[in-house]
DNA sequence: AGGTCTTTCCTTTTT
DNA sequence: GGAAAGACCT
């Protein structure tokens, strides 16, 4: 195939461009991805470069994957070993090799700490502390994140920066005495690396001539460094992203990278891909109003040669419950027009607005997926097992010691690894070897059921082994005991990991389970099948970016959800902004606004005004009033309350005994109504005759 | 040590 | 309103 194929002028010119800087600013389906593979495989198939020698970095696994695959189709090769990764995977990849200039304790089968195990560090270390109470463990854990991430992190408090300082310390001590890092750790310590070995730095520059970089308006402080490190000498980096597309700021991604990287690289070469594949006319040309607002940027419009377009359309409905109706209505509608579940996407701000959808959905027979939530590898009964195996093949692994030896329960206590810890650090010993040192009954059973288990490793097959851990652990038991269905499943499901591992790692179980346990916490959901299943998809804006479908809904567009009630800064609103953005864009043919008067929330109704993105996309004035009407239970059951009297916050009402009063929260069928004394606040049923609605 | 009662949270989260 | 973590009790 000619690679230059159905390419436009601008996505030629970036992909012929092989040396020196080059950035390319994407907009939102101008065909980035093609690019940046079509690219690689040029370098590969036209200028003869060795595969081994290009490196190419995403942010999500899906990305990565996404990208090898494109890859294998347009060459035939296989990209298995292409250093075609994320970030952190690409550090934890050097670092296994290079773990001898880490310092410290460090070794190459150091562990990778995901969220839950590195708050869990932080709470160890805060356990002694006479301020744990005043601060939460959740906090300096972002605060951890952000001075690793951040430059010239500071807390304003002195008395905070102070306790921030120690924390910090003892929690990177606790980690490395565990020969593990946290997901910050990869980058930094790869980066730390680069700079203080000097040989090692021209190694790796001269080992990746080319390097080329997706989403570059996410990097941050950190991965610019790595980036710029690496190209210093070569400067064939090409880096491919979209600054309104920056949404990740909080996590300390810096738009300004965009602008350093023209410093950095003085002769960088622009490209501007502004010719979108994706949406029609009229949703790109809201997209082009909202994102106009925005002072800080570079000019850019995105246009398309797609003609027929449909209007984009606001609806705004009085209850939240009647906007979950409109888009299950929209849906219908659109269903007896030949669209199908997976053209469907409702997006929000936060993940919370799902809810009402889903009860609508499931009692209308929509089938759906939630985007989001826990990753598989994530679950509690996954890193069980997890543990489980890793204790097995290294007894002296602590973390998991710590997180299973009394899982299922086994009447080891708190009081008791204490005791064992006291003996582990006195004798420098593991708490593994320290159970020797100690008269404890259920310690020793413990410990010789992990010494059994041991000598089962290389004796029957992997999955064999797995299902032996599941009965000896007891853990299948206690699942079983409890119901635990679901965890059940899981645990089954997670064979299938280990069986593949057979066909990535070499050697025997052991090796092959020690290599895999070390990869796993890299590992999100693989399952990217759902992309393409037949339902309704639901996530956040944010899970939304790099997606795309014929119908978007952008739901709960009000003020104080979108924009976040926690935008105060003019830059916080301009992130919203191109969070907005970002939802418009995933649009193809059909664009659905919605907000509500009255929003049901923590259990009581909300009124927010439209959300200011709405006017911005100059659609206020451009309120579809529609009456909803099909024939479903839902709607019966709406009507029910229509026929009653409806009140809201504020309404004052009379009471025949207890006289005038003021409603003060909506519950329901119930109301709060806070009367005169003696009366005070009375709970009622709102449809009781005994109450009149006296104003309004 | 483990169950139950009470308090707390409720923006986004590629790894 | 509701889940989930923490406090409290035995």
């Amino acid at each position: 195939m000619n690679l230059l194929e159905d390419l436009n002028e601008r996505q030629k010119e970036a992909v012929l461009a092989t040396e020196g800087p080059v950035m390319v600013m994407a907009g939102a389906g101008s065909g980035k991805t093609r690019v940046l593979t079509r690219r690689i495989a040029y370098l590969i198939k036209e200028i003869g470069i060795n595969p081994f020698n290009i490196l190419a970095v995403t942010f999500t696994n899906k990305a990565a994957l996404e990208m090898k695959e494109r890859i294998t189709n347009l060459l035939g090769i296989d990209t298995k070993f292409m250093w075609v990764s994320t970030f952190h995977s690409f550090c934890a990849r050097f670092l296994r090799v290079e773990a001898k200039h880490i310092g410290g304790m460090y070794t190459a089968n150091f562990q990778i700490l995901d969220d839950e195990d590195s708050l869990k560090a932080v709470k160890n270390v805060l356990k002694n502390k006479s301020y744990k109470d005043d601060i939460k463990p959740q906090v300096f854990k972002t605060w951890i994140s952000n001075s690793k991430n951040m430059p010239d992190f500071q807390l304003a408090d002195p008395y905070k920066m102070q306790i921030f300082t120690e924390v910090y310390k003892e929690y990177n001590e606790y980690l490395a005495n565990n020969n593990a890092f946290d997901f910050d750790d990869l980058i930094l310590k790869t980066v730390e690396i680069f700079k203080k070995e000097r040989d090692i730095l021209y190694k790796y520059q001269d080992k990746f001539n080319y390097i080329l970089v997706d989403e570059f308006q996410d990097t941050n402080k950190v991965q610019f460094e790595l980036i710029c490190l690496l190209a210093a000498k070569h400067q064939n980096i090409f880096v491919v992203g979209d600054e309104d597309q920056s949404i990740y700021s909080f996590r300390g991604a810096l738009v300004t990278n965009v602008k350093r990287f023209r410093e950095v690289f003085p002769f960088t070469k622009l490209i501007l891909l502004e010719e979108n594949y994706r949406s029609s006319k009229a949703i790109l040309d809201l997209a082009n109003k909202v994102i106009k607002n925005n002072t800080d940027r570079v000019e850019k419009n995105l246009y398309t040669s797609k003609i027929d377009s449909i209007k984009p359309y606001y609806y705004e409905t009085s209850t939240s419950y009647e906007e979950t109706l409109f888009v299950l209505n929209k849906i219908k509608e659109l269903l007896d027009k030949g669209y199908s579940y997976k053209d469907f996407a409702i997006m929000y701000r936060a993940n919370y607005i799902s809810r009402n959808f889903e009860d609508v959905f499931i009692k209308n027979q929509i089938p759906y997926v939630i985007y989001g939530g826990f990753s598989f590898f994530a679950r509690k009964e996954i890193k069980d097992m997890i543990a489980y195996l890793r204790l097995i093949l290294n007894n002296d692994d602590n973390l998991s010691f710590l997180r299973i030896v009394n899982e299922p329960k086994r009447k080891i206590g708190g009081t008791t690894l204490e005791k064992l810890d006291k003996l582990a650090s006195l004798n420098k010993i593991s708490l593994f070897k320290a159970i020797d040192l100690i008269a404890n009954n259920n310690l020793t059973k413990f410990k010789e059921m992990i010494l059994d288990l041991k000598t089962k490793v290389d004796e029957i097959s992997i999955c064999d082994f797995y299902d032996l851990v599941l009965e000896k652990t007891m853990y299948l038991d206690y699942l079983k005991a409890n119901d635990e269905e679901d965890r059940i499943e899981n645990v089954n499901e997670f064979k299938s990991v280990l069986d593949e591992a057979k066909d990535t790692y070499e050697g025997n179980n052991s090796n092959i389970l020690a290599n895999l346990l070390l990869d796993l916490s890299l590992r999100t959901n693989t399952d990217d099948k759902s992309d393409n299943d037949e339902v309704v998809k639901l996530m956040s804006f944010h899970q939304a970016k790099g997606l795309e479908f014929k119908v978007v809904f952008m739901v709960a567009m009000e003020e104080g959800i979108f924009p976040s009630g926690n935008t105060f800064s003019p830059s916080d609103l301009e992130e919203e902004r191109r969070i907005c953005y970002v939802g418009i864009t995933r649009a193809e043919e059909r664009l659905y606004l919605t907000s509500c008067k009255n929003r049901l929330m923590y259990g009581h109704y909300e009124s927010n005004p439209p959300s200011r993105f709405i006017r911005e996309m100059g659609l206020l004035g451009n309120i579809k009033k529609k009456v909803i009407s099909v024939n479903t239970k839902e709607i019966v059951e709406k009507e029910q309350v229509d026929n009653k009297v409806i009140f809201k916050l504020g309404d004052k009402i009379n009471h025949k005994i207890f006289g005038d009063g003021v409603v003060v929260s909506v519950d329901g069928n119930y109301i709060k109504i806070a009367f005169k004394v003696p009366y005070g606040i009375k709970t009622l049923l709102a449809s009781h005759p005994s109450i009149i609605k006296i104003t309004k």
